[in-house]
DNA sequence: GCAATTTTTGACCGTTTGGACAAACGTTAA
DNA sequence: TTAACGTTTGTCCAAACGGTCAAAAATTGC
């Protein structure tokens, strides 16, 4: 309905720009969220000025967007990647290590995508209703299958699922209390290994 | 040192108004963050004016430090409970129903909460490092005492509180995901004692 | 009833912010 | 050389915002 009928065609420059502002705005919008931020810092952050970034995205909202919408795909990859033939234990563990190694190297993605989520999600709402929850539904089954089966112990798919997100995430969005709790010792980049292993002898073990 | 001298006199005008405001203030800053929150928003949500609102807080700044303050205190309540004497199965399923019923009853709260996490804990980084951490590490011997006498599954009580705070403070950070994905069917109220029924057998059964 | 005190408000101010714009600058190719 | 096109910047503006202030209104204590 309201597409973009046509991809706007871009030059070099131009697709290089947008990829650093991308960059900045990423630095910038996870450290501040949304309204935290403002467009001369992430101009700053990108090295130009002010109208030189409105020259490539026509406002904040849309340099928002776009990081945002981008985002999305990354973030569902690992869970895409969960195949139904393949052993179920190897195929949660697999899981949960794709989910921690994005909190460990794309922390910055995360804080992104649960800013977000806690203003309710305005941009991504249809995003989750549909491909999100189809994507759920069918890895829902599959795992529910394999609880059927008796290869893995029986509980709900869904929470199951969520239960994976919200512990995996939690390393990368509350790092700074995850740090604080620790202590100087054993929150160096330790503290990921540790608790991936910590998580598959929850989920599996 | 810098700590107020003399606890300021209220009246009691004083003290229902102050009340109000935080009430208000709690609304408005958990759905908008601290920079997307103005103070008349919080003044309006208050049914006060402007002037009058700053005549009870000095600044923007000091509702949400009062805020946040006085919430840590109540974060902190369920794990204080955990008893040392106890059974640990009880302690521990106990202790997921409260934060269960914590997402359920104070959503606000907890976002809230999050929010400031996610920023970096600029406010309370200092009662992370100190009061929390030493809750924490009180609780995990405990934890860890219960697992050496073969209680509980042995595994890092510090993670294991960690993965307790993640999954029950999702359904209160992420609940429109959370909506999302379950759909219109099974996102009805029952979903938190479906996730507290999850949470209890992946963490004790 | 009245003076002292507390509470409330309208008007105002300086700053920050998102965004517009036209003019300048740079590059390319006929 | 010059026309065309893409890129960059200085300047400007209106709205939003945090916060002040003096004065009016309400309340309290005697």
């Amino acid at each position: 309905m309201d597409k973009p009928a046509v991809r706007p065609k871009r030059t070099r420059i131009q697709r290089e720009k947008r990829e650093l502002i991308g960059e900045a705005a990423l630095e910038v919008f996870s450290q501040h969220g949304f309204r935290g931020s403002t467009i001369d810092q992430i101009a700053d952050a990108a090295g130009m000025s002010k109208p030189n970034l409105l020259y490539y995205f026509k406002n904040k909202e849309e340099i928002f967007a776009t990081l945002i919408h981008r985002l999305m795909e990354t973030w569902l990859a690992p869970l895409r990647e969960m195949d139904a033939a393949g052993d179920p234990q190897t195929e949660i563990r697999s899981y949960i290590r794709r989910k921690m190694e994005m909190s460990r190297d794309f922390p910055r993605e995360s804080r992104l995508f649960a800013n977000e989520i806690l203003q309710g999600a305005p941009r991504i709402l249809p995003l989750l209703e549909g491909e999100l929850k189809e994507l759920v539904d069918e890895k829902a089954a599959v795992i529910s299958a394999w609880m059927r089966e008796g290869r893995l112990k029986k509980s709900d798919p869904h929470h199951f699922i969520f239960a994976i997100w919200a512990t995996t995430q939690h390393y990368a969005d509350f790092d700074v209390q995850v740090r604080a709790v620790l202590g100087g010792k054993r929150s160096g980049e330790g503290r990921f290994e540790d608790a991936a292993r910590f998580l598959e002898g929850l989920f599996i073990g």
